[in-house]
DNA sequence: ACGTCGTTGCACAGCAGTGTGCAACACTGG
DNA sequence: CCAGTGTTGCACACTGCTGTGCAACGACGT
């Protein structure tokens, strides 16, 4: 903190910092408060009331951005012909921020989980509809409704995420794999699309 | 609430009755407060302190019943052979109380995190071992380690007793097949084992 | 030097939840 | 009828967090 020579250098720097401390200190503690985010941020409580009214629209912004990344990734992902090929593809571009956002995941219950759910419902009809594509096309299985399908599958890669492996390289095998596997794909396959990401 | 006509009928009766409706209350709210259980459970919050001397008493009790539970289904169930007949045992067995218990996956962050979490673990240790006779017997797949591998298929149990389809058949079917799915188990056998509970 | 802007420090009001103390009440069994 | 027990209603102190107001400070560009 004393190191830091110069004090503001632009307008959303320190905006932009307490967005990236604010999900880590929430991934570890969803219940963490406004001083605690703060803290860690290097600030002052009352800056990060400066730059977001509230606590709700802090994390409505943190919310917006993930919810912006991951579907710009999954509809890049999904322009994919199989819809097999087109899950691993996502996993693999989604696992770098897939850990820095597994917070929201704890977040929707409890106290705003009205308002981050409705912010993550596109998210969970992309991934609806990309398996509901793989039931039609025989790839994915059907043991399961699209809808709760993929919400099985997307924990998985989050639950992976938050594990101990998620640094490594081997994090983003297992998850593909992990998630192929619960969506009904045979694991020779599985494994064989775990490779070439 | 007025048509109970007998105030006090035994020492342990609105004891229960305050841990049922806790487990709904706090299923539906992780945060929900203790005059909130007390008023659903038709009692005013200081009864409640009359009976638990803490939140974190409530909790922990809670806790011990599911861990009792549980463990005691996971040791009955892992007396089968092979290990993924085990699986399914377990399943069959757990599900009628896994989605009462489902709170517990969402306490196990924020505030009372650590004493859930050292409660919890024996269960963990338990399905790890028994995951790991599967991975052995090389009748589960290797793609994870067996602790988070065991994490992982539990977890699919719980988010699917979690989603609508909790009430009726169909539920333990679909736990059972996606959770076998994911420990790698392959889908014919899974299926097959899904119905010989 | 001057005004601007982000930041700081502090004070404050408000709210919600926790945990306790105590007197009053209702029901039960001897 | 009376003592015991569980429940109630209310009061209270305490804590922790939210959100606001305001004066001061420091860095920066002109």
């Amino acid at each position: 903190m004393a190191t830091e020579s110069s004090r503001a250098r632009s307008l959303n720097e320190t905006r932009d910092r307490i967005l990236g401390v604010a999900l880590d200190v929430l991934g570890e503690n969803p219940d963490a408060g406004m001083g605690e985010i703060a803290t860690a941020a290097g600030v002052v409580r009352r800056t990060v009331y400066g730059h977001f009214p509230s606590r709700l629209d802090l994390i409505r912004t943190l919310t917006e951005r993930a919810v912006a990344e991951m579907a710009a990734v999954l509809t890049e992902a999904a322009a994919a012909e199989a819809a097999d090929v087109a899950w691993a593809r996502f996993v693999a571009r989604v696992w770098p921020v897939a850990h820095r956002y597994r917070v929201l995941v704890a977040l929707r219950r409890g106290e705003f989980g009205e308002a981050i759910h409705s912010l993550l419902g596109p998210v969970d009809v992309l991934l609806a509809d990309l398996v509901q594509r793989g039931q039609d096309g025989e790839v994915f299985a059907r043991h399961l409704p699209a809808g709760v399908l993929s919400q099985l599958a997307y924990n998985a890669v989050f639950t992976i995420a938050d594990s101990e492996l998620a640094g490594g390289a081997s994090g983003v095998r297992a998850a593909t794999i992990a998630s192929l596997l619960v969506l009904g794909v045979p694991e020779a396959r599985a494994t064989a699309l775990s490779d070439r990401s």
